[in-house]
RNA sequence: CGCGGGGUGGAGCAGUCCGGUAGCUCGUCGGGCUCAUAACCCGAAGGUCACAGGUUCGAAUCCUGUCCCCGCAACCA
């Protein structure tokens, strides 16, 4: 059924998602595109084993249980049954469920540390670099200005140098180079195998693997000073769960065929820093690292300040595991970015799934009711098939092997495509056979030939589409009047034509009823509002959200202490390399200046020239891009739907510039 | 001149590498059909392919320049 008639094995890997996350889209579309993946490959007759999993060391989960009293274990342990929920509830069906705390993971990452220590691929060093010790991290260089201030907190950083364990990364770029050259599909898409690349060939440097500023991870063994890198701590998961490296037919069959799906963030650590340490482990690198794209939710970027993150188990509530499945699969070309729209969603099941597949399978079982009392007519029937018959038949037969190409590919959304070409091509065939005419006929064998066809294309249909949503098909499995269960079905065995059992039709439930955009677009506003309410914990009367004062009550003297003054914008110039900055020359009264705002986004030069303003004129002085700002302009900020809105606190056009304020 | 992606009928996209009748899905309109979830099938309308130059017999596609949008980085009093 495919080109290589040998199928190997398939190992098939999600990213460890961090337990102190809220299960969002990004996780669920992750998950949801292995697990098809997995299916698939069950389907097609691979050795398939499908792992997820839950990264739980780090600093954020120490800080957080913490804060919660608990110890970190404890929130671990409770935390990570979002992520199993939201599995049960998407219909994914890992072999495995990894956690990082877990004794057989964490002997395996003493083991690599152990090997490679004694390989003399991890040496002890010291780390040095500029540490802003509240917040107990180090500050990349990247990100440190002349002052020398934390990017965070504002606070002074301090020079600071520790012991630490480095892995020779940059023995491993030659090696990589001449792997990833001679697989140019171990990395995909295409632009990511690129840009891995070239920063392998801009030189790689010695990476710190461990800490000694944390506790809440795995020791070094014969160090327990140190804990084990989070980052590499977490990637071994991915061969401590093929019981690596205990002798064994496990790991030995998988570990070959292992293929990692992540997100494009996290490229870098996949195709580069892991390799290289499977490589000094004498092990085989993947086969593949996938990166695939981000989704913005409306248009908009995903943020929890924005309020607008998508919660998979709404979704789920609102419109079935598989509909959730179905979209996010299909609408967008799997490795690019794409929009998650709940109206696009709503679209896409009526088109598709209702009218496409959910009526050819009412409509044929329908039929096969009304003109057959539900008996399907025999498989010996397809033996007076015609011209029209058997061409369907071949568009069957070629779905099937595209679909499987492209799967190869990873390129789930083209697969999709391509299953859904035979669905049409079952509606077309309706209307060309026109069995309803046939059926008015008696008697009529040709319509025995019509009827078995279109349920044979059924068929298939609910094993192709099995993978992808797995739910349907076991309904249109049933509904066939099929045995056993679809997921047991096996693409090599299926045979058109092939069932001589005497076989009744049970026409069910439409299988997605269509939803109606007027009434849906009701609702959704209900919803809204209804979620807007609870977000402000009030009604929405007022203008602002309401938010908890977190400002004391303060002395009046305080309030004198401030030089707010009338300012007429005289000039607006734009500051190079800052497209949020604006560099404003302004008259207040006494004295001419110059104020740095970051105001860009919001308004044109033309809009602000010539307006009067309040500034805060005792301000002490702050450089921004190497322009000093002497004031700061004062303005209202509000939240406007997930956009940031301003407006400028202005006074009547003609009041005398320098006025004092109070 | 920080890096990158993009601007193609109402919407969303393919086509751009390797120039040669501009295609798909949804929506709209018309027709067909009545087995079916107002579903299905057929057809039509609708596009200066962001703009301006250039190369060419011929440009959505190649070259040059400009404008706009979106990420990232930076910056964010």
């Amino acid at each position: 059924m495919t080109e290589k008639d040998k199928r190997g094995g398939f190992y098939l890997t999600t990213p460890i998602y961090y337990v102190n996350d809220v299960p969002h889209i990004g996780h669920a579309y992750t998950t949801i595109a292995c697990d098809v993946l997995a299916r698939w490959h069950r389907l097609a007759g691979d050795e398939s084993r499908f792992l997820t999993g839950t990264d739980e060391h780090g600093q954020k989960i120490q800080q957080a249980a913490e804060k919660r009293g608990m110890t970190p274990i404890q929130l671990c342990d409770e935390v990570v049954v979002n992520f199993k929920k939201l599995w049960v509830k998407l219909g994914i069906s890992n072999n495995d469920f990894i956690r990082t705390t877990e004794e057989r993971h964490i002997k395996v990452a003493q083991y690599f540390f152990k090997t490679l220590l004694e390989k003399d691929d991890i040496y002890k060093g010291s780390y040095e670099g500029w540490y802003c010790v509240p917040c107990e991290t180090y500050v990349p260089d990247a990100q440190i200005g002349d002052e020398k201030l934390c990017p965070d907190c504002r606070r002074p950083l301090t020079r600071m140098s520790e012991e630490s364990y480095f892995f020779r990364l940059s023995k491993y770029e030659d090696k990589l180079i001449e792997y990833y050259e001679k697989h140019p599909d171990a990395i995909m898409p295409k632009a990511r195998y690129n840009e891995v690349m070239s920063f392998i060939k801009s030189g790689l440097q010695d990476l710190s693997i461990s800490r000694t500023t944390l506790k809440w991870g795995i020791p070094v063994p014969g160090d327990d000073k140190h804990v084990i890198y989070v980052w590499l701590d977490a990637l071994i998961n991915y061969i401590s769960a093929v019981g690596y490296p205990t002798p064994g037919e496990m790991w030995e069959k998988h570990w070959p065929n292992v293929r990692h799906m992540v997100g494009k963030d996290i490229i870098r650590f996949h195709s580069v820093i892991w390799p290289a340490i499977l490589l000094a482990m004498g092990l085989n690198p993947p086969v593949r690292v996938f990166a695939h794209g981000w989704w913005t939710v409306e248009g908009e970027k995903m943020s929890k300040s924005k309020g607008n993150v998508v919660d998979p188990f709404e979704m789920v509530d609102l419109y079935g595991t598989d509909a959730f499945r179905y979209f996010v699969l299909r609408e967008v070309p799997f490795g690019n970015d794409g929009d998650f729209s709940e109206l696009g969603m709503v679209q896409r099941i009526n088109s598709d799934l209702a009218n496409d597949l959910g009526n050819l399978l009412n409509r044929t079982l329908q039929m096969i009711e009304k003109y057959r009392d539900a008996r399907l007519p025999e498989a010996g029937s397809l033996s007076r098939a015609n011209d029209l018959d058997l061409g369907l038949k071949k568009t069957a037969h070629d779905v099937v092997s595209k679909m499987d190409a492209e799967i190869d590919d990873f390129a789930l959304e083209a697969a999709l495509k391509t299953l859904w070409s035979l669905i049409s091509a079952g509606n077309k065939y309706i209307d060309e056979t026109e069995p309803w005419r046939l059926g008015r006929k008696d008697p009529n064998d040709r319509l025995d030939v019509v009827l078995r066809t279109l349920w044979e294309v059924l068929r298939i249909a609910s094993i192709l589409v099995f993978p992808f949503i797995p739910e349907t098909a076991r309904h249109i499995w049933q509904q066939l009047g099929l045995k056993g269960d679809v997921d047991s079905a096996r693409l090599p065995g299926w045979r058109w034509g092939d069932s001589d059992a005497v076989i009744d039709v049970k026409k069910g439930d439409v299988l997605f009823p269509r939803i109606d955009i007027a009434k849906w677009k009701e609702e959704k506003s209900a919803r809204d509002a209804t979620k807007l309410a609870a977000l402000t914990g009030s009604d929405c009367s007022s203008d602002a959200p309401i938010e908890e004062s977190s400002f004391d009550e303060t002395e009046i003297d305080d309030f004198k202490k401030l030089e707010i003054r009338v300012a007429l914008i005289e000039q607006v110039e734009t500051v190079d390399k800052a497209n949020k900055l604006y560099k404003l020359h302004i008259d207040i009264g006494r004295e001419k200046r110059v104020i740095v705002s970051s105001i860009r986004e919001f308004f044109k030069p033309e809009e602000l020239v010539g307006k009067k303003i309040l500034v805060l004129c005792n301000l002490k002085p702050a450089k921004f891009r190497g322009i000093e700002s002497n004031g700061m302009l004062l303005a209202a900020e509000a939240d406007d739907g997930g956009k940031e809105i301003i407006s400028l606190a202005t006074v009547d056009p003609d009041f005398p510039v320098g006025s004092l304020v109070h």
